[in-house]
DNA sequence: TTGGATGCAAAGCCTTTGCATACCT
DNA sequence: AGGTATGCAAAGGCTTTGCATCCAA
């Protein structure tokens, strides 16, 4: 495994173990399938699903216990894309696990992630103008994505 | 009643004959406390709760269909807090049903609307960088609400 | 040895569905 | 009559919990 993987997992570790919790190696498993997967927002039936292949010992309920866990320490944040159920995904790279931005199309069901972070602007407005102090955010924008958006450029629609 | 809320549900009915259905009693009703309670984004439940007490004999089951029928045909919006139920509200006002900001609070629960439009740069430039045309989209703003931020203006934390 | 970690299965929540009945055109 | 609307209760899907066991410090 690349170097930077056992940075973050001996960092988790730490995270974990300030709070009186140990890294077994579950745990550690789940939070590499995390990695390896960050940006695929899976579910905790796909961790499931994934961590199963190399520990098929390993119980659904784990999985779930985990997440939360991690999620409790700020390591992983949970998001809903309105499928009824929890999709988790990394912390990383933004400094407060802030700044999740989805685009989601509506109709292959991709989901992008998007990098702006032009909201620091609306988050000015909006406290200063609903007294409103902003600690996280979340914004999904929904429509298609480029692959399902219809051929053939601005063609007229008729001939 | 206000002719205003007339007027709305007239409008329903035409949206729900023009789809094969009928604009019942109880339907109508479940619109009405939907009407009086913008805003508060009520779930299934909640509704179900102010609807019981001028309708006694109506069942969850209804609510919970109605409230989809109304969904499909555009006159509420479902959305998602993250407290593990739907929620809904009116889709007046905002032309298309556009436009979901809320900023919650994680200390009183709290779910304040917010009407900024800023976003309207945010989709522009999302739709040129990354060639997904946005069709809706939802903002939420996790953090205090006035009531619950520390009082007293800037005070040193000590003394 | 003690407390957390875990598997398994039962229980919980919210929501959807099946079925028989009631209502309206 | 014919079809939708509805109540009730059962069924479903995702998540949490209880309990006995296992593991590590």
């Amino acid at each position: 495994m690349p170097p930077l993987l056992k940075n973050v997992i001996a960092d988790v570790e730490e995270r974990l173990k300030s709070g009186e919790y140990k890294m077994t190696p579950r745990r550690s498993l789940i939070l590499r399938v995390l990695i390896e997967n960050q940006g695929r927002h899976l579910s905790a039936e796909e961790v499931y699903q994934v961590v199963k292949e190399q520990e098929p010992e390993l119980g659904l309920a784990t999985v779930y216990r985990t997440l939360e866990l991690f999620s409790d320490c700020g390591i992983v944040f949970g998001m809903d894309f309105g499928d009824g159920r929890k999709r988790y995904d990394m912390g990383l790279g933004a400094a407060l696990g802030h700044h999740h931005h989805h685009l989601i199309c509506t109709r292959c069901g991709r989901i992008i992630e998007a990098g702006e972070d032009l909201l620091e602007d609306l988050e000015l407005r909006v406290q200063r103008d609903y007294g409103f102090s902003v600690v996280d955010h979340q914004l999904k924008m929904f429509g298609l994505c480029e692959g399902c958006q219809p051929k053939g450029g601005p063609a007229k629609s008729g001939s």
